[in-house]
DNA sequence: TAGGCCATCTGGTCCT
DNA sequence: AGGACCAGATGGCCTA
């Protein structure tokens, strides 16, 4: 995978070079200067390569609470940030309308009123044939377009 | 084979 | 000075 760009990492680093121990150690501090210059852009490198799978656990730890129907393919990068942005619009709608209904009863009532026992199961039923079903459709009475990824 | 996605390298900039 | 963060470049892998 790897870049083949030429390792100019030490590119700019002779000419501040000041060698005090005379003629015949300008190649020696040189290869020295390039080695350490090396030894510290591979530092680097292993560094921003951690950075980089430190990031990539987040987005793995955001695909799981973000909703994802269909298990065959995960989200990419970009739609798990567009997903998470609608999961999160949708909650926080979901926050507001509660707080309009007085009761928590009420607003049980609202939501879940086609979860009846008898309903319920019914709905379990179909859902479990098909598991392309959009995970919004499982809570509540949402409906898929609420999570659409956002734009 | 083109396009999307990703990992990695790299140099620049900012911060401590 | 060294580390963190960022964006650009590049090449590999996969899928339509």
């Amino acid at each position: 995978m790897k870049s083949c760009k030429s390792n100019n990492a030490d590119s700019g680093l002779e000419s501040d070079m000041q060698c005090k121990s005379g003629t015949g150690c300008i190649m020696k501090c040189g290869s020295e200067r390039m080695e350490s210059a090396a030894k510290r852009r591979l530092a680097a490198n292993a560094r921003e390569r951690r950075r980089m799978q430190g990031l990539n656990t987040a987005f793995d730890r955001l695909r799981k609470v973000v909703p994802q129907w269909g298990q065959d393919k995960k989200l990419s990068k970009y739609e798990t940030l567009q997903m998470a942005l609608s999961y999160i619009m949708a909650l926080t709608r979901i926050l507001a309308e509660a707080e309009r209904y007085s009761t928590e009863r009420d607003w049980i009532n609202l939501h879940c009123e086609h979860f009846h026992q008898e309903s319920y199961h019914t709905y379990m039923g179909q859902k479990m044939a098909t598991d392309s079903d959009p995970y919004a459709q499982r809570i509540f009475s949402f409906q898929p377009e609420h999570f659409q990824i956002a734009n």
